[in-house]
DNA sequence: ATTCAAACTGAAATCGATTTCAATAAAGTT
DNA sequence: AACTTTATTGAAATCGATTTCAGTTTGAAT
């Protein structure tokens, strides 16, 4: 049923050899051959079998990207970025959503690690560095957003968490708070880790002492968030400001909020992390820290294009972007 | 630098055959032969290549999404509906973005034409009919979401834009409005299309004579939505409810209000469709079309998985599900 | 008219797995 | 003991393209 090199090469007359270099251009071919055969092509409506070609030519011109969850806006602008720079360089993107469960996040990383693209971009925050580094020994070409990884050949750019952190908190003091919440994400991601650390520098600045009682986890969703606030609240600790470790939670924040009657920004100062596409929509608009998401992902793409096709790595491999807090109405003096 | 199967064979003193055997499992093999198999590719660090694998039994356990765009809540979430049901029957699913390009579309419609998926899931508005025909007469096992597709071997899911078009008109007639805009998207797709036929039988319903002026394209986005909107109200058409194709042109039509000083509900109502995520968030909350996204996806997933193993095809095909009016709070009476 | 390079083409090897076929060994069956 | 049946394995063919190698034509240069 399906149409090959040889039914297009008998159909014209020539060898199959003579047909894929009409159909990749890079050898002599009389012009009148080739005419036959692209009739030939036409008329039985050939496609090439990618997963033979691939095989023979050992590159498939396609990258893998691997991100927690598609539905935050968060990756998808991410990807939006990867994407287009590959498809300027005439790489096609697949894009593997893991729904932010591990087991699922391995399974895709096998399915890419088996040769079906060139190189692999993870945006995953769960991955270990050893894997990654493991990865690249093996002779995969890997590259991260997120986080810098330990390892000469791998490209990473990454916001400085500790740093934007504890600008939040300066600023979140600078409006007279002292009491406040640091919301966090799930535990083994480095986002959650080094957004704490930001946090306990920025009180440590400011010489407040660290209530740990303030610190909970919200799995880095609204619905974490909401739960995790309304445990704060249920405890009854006074408190004037959450940080939340991104947008999502600050959604739950804003909900558990709500039903408890406690208005934001009067009582409450809310402040999220990502500029999540609803954060602006939202009433009270939310004060967050934006990251140049697509950009991240337009150079580490291009990065690792780079890489993938020129033996000689870059002389720069890791990179740190610049994040800026936007400040909405989320967020008041005392 | 790669390991292959032979480097397997050679390492465990068996041949090919017996490596790709126990790989399988789908054949006799002495355990203790299949110890030392296990233990050459566990020191070894084996990988098998998907390439060359596929290439041979000819399939590839994945299934191909084409999406106009990802960021949309609305495909991200038909996107998750597929994932879940693919995963669960093993199935592996690659997204393709095609970012609102038609030439993205048809690029990565060749990417999945070229045998690297088992079959292929269309969400796009934009891709013909007679193409889609085509593809599936050629061999190549296609689903359609979001319309009918006349094609005794192509499964397909959709919601019915006329009805809930029509339904919508009605309830804002219901509230009193007669002079009610039409926001539509691009025109070469099959959802502005019925939509507004709907639009148009629900005003034939009412007695109420078609304006044709009260008719604008937004091409589905925000910001077409708005210069749509700044568009209608220079002219200074009168009319008091608008019903936007869809929200992301919805949230246009708020921020041309917005910056014209018109309030919604009181002095426009405005109505969208997709149920997005934003909507709910936005103030006043979005009146919209809710769509069983995720299920859509879930149930052309399993059908479309079906297909591929049985030879016998389905009984039903064609999905036509219900959606439905979620009244919010920008929609009220005159 | 002869020579040499460039243009053009096909046969066969190759990519890395799976699978068929056939051969042998072990285990039951009468 | 002779004869099936079942278990176990390897050699070789195969999937559908690309690419090397070598051979033939053509065209230009001497």
């Amino acid at each position: 049923m399906d149409i090959k090199i040889v039914d297009v090469a008998s159909k014209a007359n020539v060898s199959p050899a003579t047909v894929s270099r009409v159909l990749n251009g890079h050898s002599y071919v009389k012009s009148s051959t080739r005419e036959k055969v692209m009739r030939a092509i036409e008329s039985l409506g050939y496609h090439p079998n990618a997963v033979a070609k691939n095989l023979r030519s050992q590159r498939s011109m396609t990258i893998g990207v691997i991100v927690p969850d598609i539905n935050a806006s968060y990756f998808a602008e991410i990807i939006k970025g990867i994407e287009n720079m590959a498809y300027s360089r005439k790489y096609r993107v697949i894009i593997c959503d893991a729904e932010n469960q591990q087991d699922k996040e391995m399974e895709y990383l096998g399915l890419l690690m088996s040769r079906t693209v060139d190189g692999m971009i993870l945006v995953t925050p769960s991955t270990a560095d050893e894997e990654i580094v493991r990865l690249t020994d093996k002779g995969y070409e890997v590259a991260v957003i997120g986080r810098a990884v330990e390892h000469p050949k791998v490209p990473c750019i990454f916001t400085d968490n500790v740093k934007f952190s504890k600008e939040v908190v300066d600023y979140l003091v600078s409006l007279g708070h002292r009491d406040i919440v640091f919301l966090s994400g799930y535990a083994n991601a480095v986002d959650s880790f080094e957004r704490l650390e930001g946090y306990l520098k920025g009180l440590k600045e400011h010489h407040i002492p660290f209530r740990p009682e303030l610190v909970e986890n919200g799995n880095f969703n609204e619905r974490g968030g909401y739960e995790a606030m309304k445990r704060l609240l249920d405890k009854g600790l006074g408190f004037t400001a959450v940080y939340a470790a991104n947008d999502e939670m600050a959604l739950g924040v804003y909900k558990a909020c709500d039903e408890a009657g406690l208005r934001i920004p009067e009582q409450l100062s809310v402040v999220g992390v990502d500029n999540n596409r609803i954060s602006k929509y939202i009433t009270p608009a939310l004060t967050t820290v934006n990251q140049p998401k697509y950009a991240m992902g337009a150079v580490i793409a291009e990065k690792l294009i780079d890489q993938m096709n020129a033996d000689e790595f870059s002389e720069k491999r890791v990179f740190k972007v610049d994040s800026e807090l936007i400040v909405r109405q989320s967020s008041g003096s005392l």
